[in-house]
DNA sequence: AAGACACTTGACAGTTTCATCAACTGTCGT
DNA sequence: ACGACAGTTGATGAAACTGTCAAGTGTCTT
């Protein structure tokens, strides 16, 4: 009863009567847990500071005192942006001596980072003009 | 004397004296505004509800009460949502008649979309193992 | 075994985000 | 011009997120 409203849900409403008939095509609903897990990645994605030190981590593999470095900002509030990253199996570890190396988890982290600021740069977007 | 610290700053660490040289090289961070930008759109993208109104979105135009009618939300809610997407650009609207149509700014942002389900679809990421 | 370096973790405070509801605007039919 | 439908907006409170700092773990050097 609650499934089978999708199709039919429309039918009581004013709206879709005359106007857009073909909105009652199946079209299913993405599967709810393949949303709640890309929309995770893209949270975590989804702030400058993390984006920086994935975009670094692009570049190639780097431990948290370089990562330090580069960034300005002091080394536990890099480490708690890494855990998250981390969590979201964003980026994997690799211990070697006294030092943890980050890198992406995966090449297809790495195509969505690039993806996303190929985007981003476009200035305004020259697609999509300033309103 | 801030920005050119990129470049020297792990001298005076421990860390990199003898470990990873090739640490110093260039490599300038990225464009802050460029970060910001990217680190929006993503976060627009990071959450489930807003991704589903957005996936419905990639297959066609649809108007306010049709994607109340797929999602199983109230109207107010998903017109919150679709306002915050849209301050962010990632969707834009038309009006006809009583109705408001709602599609994505642009085909890159579709493809940003399409992108990252495929991620999220792999069950637990075959590249990574679960830890 | 002790000290130093490289991190990680837990906890608290400040901020941000999100859903909800009532009130408001815009358009159409009569 | 009135009522109904379609949708937006603002305010409010609860929940989630983030930075910061002190304390902890793991590894190497001596």
């Amino acid at each position: 009863m609650e499934t089978s409203r999708n199709e039919e849900a429309s039918d009581d409403r004013d709206c879709s009567d005359l106007e857009h008939l073909e909105a009652k095509s199946p079209m299913p609903l993405l599967d709810q847990e393949i949303c709640k897990r890309t929309a995770a990645i893209f949270r975590a994605m989804g702030d400058a500071s993390r984006l920086q030190l994935l975009a670094l981590l692009a570049k190639r593999e780097m431990c948290v005192t370089e990562l330090t470095g580069r960034l300005s900002d002091n080394l536990p509030a890099i480490s708690q942006r890494l855990k998250l990253l981390r969590a979201e199996r964003l980026v994997s570890t690799r211990r070697q001596g006294k030092h943890i190396y980050y890198s992406l988890a995966d090449n297809h982290i790495a195509s969505l980072i690039e993806n996303g600021l190929a985007h981003g740069s476009e200035t305004d977007c020259k697609v999509c003009p300033p309103t």
